[in-house]
DNA sequence: GCCAACGTTGGC
DNA sequence: GCCAACGTTGGC
């Protein structure tokens, strides 16, 4: 059975960790630690497989973006900060014999030439979308297709092609991935 | 089960 | 700092 790679982002606060941070760590390896979302924990705890990559999403910031790409390299386990009454992430009501929380281990793969930002997403064609441009979105592990895979990456590689201005009437005709359900 | 109050997220 | 949107909590 090959498993069909999946496509994901993190979000994380720079001031909190960073991309480069990650880069900085061991391996440049690091656990998710301090999901506390129960749709957020879903996804880890049931969709995500070692071999699926991630987007590396720098939210609260100056200039909130993609910054590059992480793969997963461990699948769900307990995450133990839950258990930690000293973390600032602890859960009183998640103890190791049934926990709450889970987390996987995510590994950098590589920064992007070119950060992607979120107004940079907005303005580019085939991303309407995104559950990151959803109004009210705040999941901070959330599925990407593998169109908008594509032209984010495509983007983070300064190829600029699929950007709205530049893109020879991008809006015009039927494009491809577009045929999901409205919703 | 309903829903108001509260805390958090996250862009601006 | 502001504020909209969302998730969680807890009384009823």
């Amino acid at each position: 059975m090959t498993a069909v790679r999946q496509y994901w982002l993190l979000k994380s606060e720079p001031d909190v960790f960073s991309f480069d941070d990650l880069w900085a760590a061991p391996d440049h390896t690091t656990c998710w630690d301090g999901i506390r979302n129960y749709q957020a924990r879903n996804f880890m705890r049931d969709d995500m497989k070692r071999g699926d990559l991630a987007f590396f999403y720098h939210s609260m910031d100056d200039r909130p973006a993609v910054v590059g790409v992480v793969e997963v390299v461990r699948e769900a386990y307990p995450d133990h900060t839950a258990f930690d009454a000293r973390d600032p992430h602890y859960d009183p009501k998640s103890n190791p014999n049934s926990p709450t929380w889970m987390m996987v281990d995510v590994r950098a793969k590589e920064r992007f030439p070119q950060p992607v930002t979120l107004q940079e997403l907005r303005d580019t064609p085939g991303l309407e979308q995104m559950e990151l441009l959803r109004r009210g979105s705040r999941l901070s592990v959330q599925p990407v297709r593998a169109g908008e895979w594509e032209i984010v990456r495509a983007l983070g590689h300064g190829r600029s092609d699929a950007r709205r201005g530049n893109a020879r009437r991008a809006d015009a005709g039927p494009r491809v991935g577009r045929g999901s359900a409205p919703r």
